[in-house]
DNA sequence: GACCTGCTTTAGATCGATCTAAACGACAGC
DNA sequence: GCTGTCGTTTAGATCGATCTAAAGCAGGTC
């Protein structure tokens, strides 16, 4: 009736309680012929290892928790799917959570994943994290990597995209098309991947002598971008381009634009990030930046399991490149105006 | 150095370990000033409930497994999404997996689950799954939800959408609107969800006297749909309407059929189904028939909190309704035609 | 035969909580 | 003073694995 324990096992098999646990975790100190009944033994009594118990004795869960801000936004699902990937074939259970953007729900994770036991955790810092999140894991001796995103001033592995980086060589790319009025619509939420794109907006602006460059911040939603789009569009001094946080800003824009009448690529030039799956479904195809979520969610994964086996090691950023897939919505800008 | 335990708060706070315990567990039986001096203690060691310890005796780890076939598509990120908001408020860690639509994989997390001691779990059985997963789950003494699709012939909770009702209602919406040849675009999988919809549809062709109506499969891929445009379009007696398995595919033709230069909403109708946010923003409109992951998501979470209370409950089954969302890409058929 | 070496196996303690059954103190009723 | 009851506290066993340190055993060396 109950669950077979390893001492049912053992006593089935006429060996000790040791030896069966030396079957169960493979070593190699048991002979081929004791390891053989014993594993009989197991499969005819139907037992199922205990991972609760082992964890008590030993220190380690075969856990591992993940927190990111936000699971309805596919971005974070497919960052998400690559790290499972990653744990799954090492057995790994993954727990995780949503932060909703709450610095109160994360910290409540943290502390959840410490009453597990967990062997280590990947957190995507929600809006707000202090370098206390780094410095407490340290504390508590619990292996932490930030992912995508990073509370500046903390030393801890990290596996992200380097979104300065490509937001610069977009920036540049307009700029070399002609642009000059270029407008950049951020997001309204403050970390490390908004204040990144933002610094590499400038940079280029900076580098080719223009103006530091137009910024509006949205909250991060179609209907808001759609909205603001009449906004854009009215300005005195219309920008020739516009650069987006990300593709969903864009695909709203991409509609708002529509709205009005503009001709994406020929009056205005728009151009999102992510690359989602969409973009290159509407028409006019919308130019984006490529970013890889599923690779940065296995490098991330990667970096905590080395992290797990080796806690002294240097610490190590993981930092992956973006690509501009140019479509129709981007055109050079209009040299009359 | 080493993480205090329960018997370290208990010295400090002079009682014994069991009454330490007590108050951890927010029991009635301890009197207010012996749970103040406990509580003390414990913050001022900064004492962390060790999950694993106390699952090892008593037997519930405060752990929910869900598998779902692919966390890439947003619908199923979002349906996680809506169980972890439930789990969340419990203070349960939801361990998750991926099982990309293997059966190996599934049955491996179960297993996993198992050896982890979890409370109970959600499954959105993958395609291939048979009766034993619900068989297995029972003989287990595992709490199993269904979720979103069921194996057919088993006896367990269940929480999903009513997708044959739904196509049924659009499908004779369609006819309502004078269409008589109607393709149905399904996907290559075998589960529930898809045979519900195959089954609705047909359901209300019959019950017009059409023909058992027109059914092709296609990969679930924006670009799968986008390539079998044409062949739609050529075909020699051309559908006047197509309703889609899902938006993915919707969206794919949507572009196709753009591509070709026909006009939704007059040449072709077309019909999506989730409607994905993307369905208001592409021009035009994409008609689509609505479920709401989320929602599904809660009612799954929480029939399996209810069985894991009370294991003997009767079994229940919640099943959401869809609401058809009708924009431009649907119009009259042509009575030319 | 005594001793060492290398391989394999084992008894018993241990991890940090919960559970059981009983003890304790205070107070009321007879 | 004895007994019963109620509310609170506790000692000790227990959950199912792993760890430590040592023992058993075969074969070879002196």
């Amino acid at each position: 009736m109950k669950r077979p324990t390893l001492l049912d096992v053992a006593d089935h098999a006429g060996v000790s309680r040791a030896t069966a646990s030396l079957v169960v975790r493979k070593s190699p100190l048991v002979s081929q012929t004791t390891r053989a009944r014993v594993e009989a033994a197991m499969a005819e009594l139907g037992y199922v290892y205990n991972v609760g118990a082992a964890r008590l004795r030993a220190s380690q869960s075969r856990t591992v928790g993940v927190v990111v801000p936000n699971l309805t936004n596919p971005f974070f699902a497919v960052l998400l799917a690559g790290m499972e990937a990653v744990f799954e074939t090492e057995r790994l259970a993954v727990v995780f959570a949503n932060s909703n953007e709450s610095l109160e729900k994360q910290t409540g994770f943290l502390t959840r994943m410490r009453e597990h036991g967990a062997d280590g955790v990947i957190v995507c810092p929600c809006e707000g994290t202090d370098s206390r999140l780094v410095e407490d894991a340290a504390a508590w001796g619990l292996p932490l990597v930030q992912a995508l995103r990073y509370v500046p001033e903390t030393v801890s592995d990290y596996a992200g995209i380097d979104y300065r980086a490509g937001m610069r060589h977009t920036t540049e790319r307009l700029i070399a098309l002609g642009h000059r009025r270029i407008l950049f619509v951020s997001g309204n939420r403050r970390h490390s991947a908004q204040g990144d794109r933002l610094e590499g907006f400038r940079d280029a602006m900076r580098a080719h002598g223009l103006d530091a460059g137009r910024v509006i911040e949205l909250p991060l939603t179609h209907m808001a971008a759609r909205e603001a789009a009449a906004g854009i569009a009215a300005a005195p001094d219309r920008p020739s381009a516009v650069i987006c946080f990300n593709d969903v800003v864009a695909l709203g824009l991409h509609r708002g634009f529509f709205d009005l009448g503009l001709r994406l690529g020929r009056d205005i030039s728009l151009v999102g990030f992510d690359n989602v799956a969409e973009a290159a479904l509407v028409v006019p195809g919308l130019a984006s930046v490529a970013t890889m979520p599923f690779q940065v969610g296995e490098n991330a994964a990667r970096l905590l399991l080395r992290r797990i086996r080796m806690p002294d090691a240097p610490v190590e950023r993981s930092v992956a490149a973006t690509e501009f897939v140019e479509r129709e919505s981007l055109g050079p800008a209009d040299p009359a105006a």
